[in-house]
DNA sequence: CAACATTGTTAGCCAAGGCTAAATTATTTG
DNA sequence: CAAATAATTTAGCCTTGGCTAACAATGTTG
């Protein structure tokens, strides 16, 4: 057996360079990254459905190629597996809908999404930047990150 | 053409639930995303190796696997790549080693992971919660936010 | 030092998420 | 309304990153 010593000095609060985590926590931490992974995308396509249909009154898999920079026939294929998922609904050469459960998703996303944008922009991040690092960050911030963001935010407006 | 009208109200600074952004900023957003992922379990695998040989003395395939909550045979499969892509050396079931490149790129890893872990920290979030984020954002976080979030960690301890 | 346990590798499978090229369906327009 | 254009789908390819099972090398220990 190596790594024999799993947890020496569990926690050092605030050093430069940690030691290593307890060998369980450390997997954990992999993954839950490797799970977000799964989910990710699939959300991220939800999410944009629900803007298309919010903003433009509907979503076309060729807006959703353009505005997401793949081919049509990536989306053509993702769109399967969203309907497999029971997330959207569609006929052939058609817009799309979201389901009940595609439209809750795509709420909760959007959601997440905003809190995460703007506690970025209210940090003081550049627009620009702000959108794109919020795009990869959103589907990696716990509930309880997310809820002290939203306080953080909600607490400098109020200055 | 569908979506015609690619940027209604570019930027309303902080409202809950902004317009689509034009198409093409829209894009870039997903293919930064989309790129980080290439590289990202790269990295981890880089950082982790690093983090072993700092804190054991050596980096094992045996526990790498362990670590990051994969089969060994995934590691030996990754460690081929990481080969390939001269990030490590290895000799046939001995200890792993980094490179000169391998260690410049595990060490930008960690200092970044280490910011962001330690931002996430002063913010409030509690530590397993914490190493959990940091692990998952750490790759999806730009440069400026980088320096702004150290630069706000920096200014809480100095209270 | 032989047997057993641990560690590492290889082969072969799978799903996801990209791509291009070709075929099909809708839509627009002369 | 026929022809041209645009949108969608399908087929088939590729790489990544997982897995299990079988085999090979190394290390440990009675």
């Amino acid at each position: 057996m190596t790594d024999s010593n799993p947890n020496a000095s569990p926690s050092a609060p605030s050093m430069p360079s940690d030691a290593l985590p307890p060998v369980e926590q450390h997997a954990q931490q992999y993954a839950t990254v490797r799970n977000a992974h799964e989910t990710e995308l699939i959300e991220d396509y939800v999410e944009l459905i629900g803007d298309l249909l919010t903003h433009r009154g509907e979503a076309r898999a060729a807006d959703i190629a353009n505005r997401m920079g793949v081919s049509q026939a990536t989306v053509s294929k993702m769109i399967r597996r969203l309907n497999e998922l029971e997330l959207v609904t569609s006929k052939p050469y058609r817009s799309l809908f979201l389901t009940a459960a595609g439209q809750e998703m795509a709420e909760t996303s959007r959601a997440r999404h905003d809190v995460v944008l703007n506690f970025l922009r209210t940090l003081g991040v550049r627009d620009a930047t702000a959108r794109i690092d919020a795009e990869g960050m959103e589907h990696h911030v716990s509930d309880e990150t997310l809820a002290i963001m939203q306080r953080f935010t909600e607490q400098q407006e109020r200055r």
